[in-house]
DNA sequence: CAGGATCCTTTACGATACTG
DNA sequence: CAGTATCGTAAAGGATCCTG
């Protein structure tokens, strides 16, 4: 079965709604930040890297993670022709144009984070 | 047993990653977005109002979506003393600082769906 | 090394019925 | 009207083993 990039075309005309809806969906989960935060810190990284940088992640679940980011074409995959073959991921450029988007969730996260600490003593 | 905002306190220390998750949470979901998004749009809603707008949306998915926001302080529930009691809800400021985020997430997403559809043929 | 296959647990979500 | 309770399904995520 061929998987395809997230453009969820229900038939239902939500304009903006659906956009927003497919950024979330790629956003989503509990992996993928911290994928693509590895990533755009670290540059090109080879899959046990990210393996080891993203915590408790299980191979099957980054595995998965970045086909899904592959096909969005914001992480591009290398595989390189070493004796047992190693695969390189970095970040595309229109990858990094997230970074802009992942910034206004940071922002206002922190922000959020101040006002409920306040308010729990 | 009681429930708390949506402030992740893992004893892991990932900075800025905490307060990304934090909002993603919150946003996440199949119905918290268009929840947020009606009650923007219309201002003042009662309960009936949004289970009508909001689509597909079960009561009981309905009623726990707004707790959370409650929670979060996103909306302001006000209980109206009439013969069947009726529920009002509505944005806070706080929630309205939301806007550039969603605004943020809307754009990102318009220009991918773009950048997909274009591929696809 | 990079990942696919299999199996299992957990969480999200949904349908229906009921109450103040 | 505005929910809560109960039950059931589907999807996300995790553990382990296997292979080119």
């Amino acid at each position: 079965m061929k998987k395809k990039a997230a453009t969820g075309m229900h038939g239902d005309c939500g304009p903006k709604h659906l956009a927003i809806k497919d950024t979330m969906e790629l956003l989503s989960g509990k992996w993928k930040i911290q994928i693509i935060g590895a990533l755009m810190r670290n540059g090109t990284m080879r899959f046990m890297d990210l393996l080891r940088e993203v915590d408790g992640i299980a191979a099957k679940m980054l595995s998965k993670e970045l086909q899904e980011l592959e096909i969005n074409e914001l992480v591009k995959r290398t595989v390189c022709d070493t004796k047992p073959i190693t695969v390189e991921y970095e970040m595309t450029t229109y990858g990094r144009t997230l970074e802009k988007v992942i910034a206004e969730l940071a922002h206002w996260g922190e922000l959020h984070r101040k006002r409920i600490f306040k308010k729990s003593k």
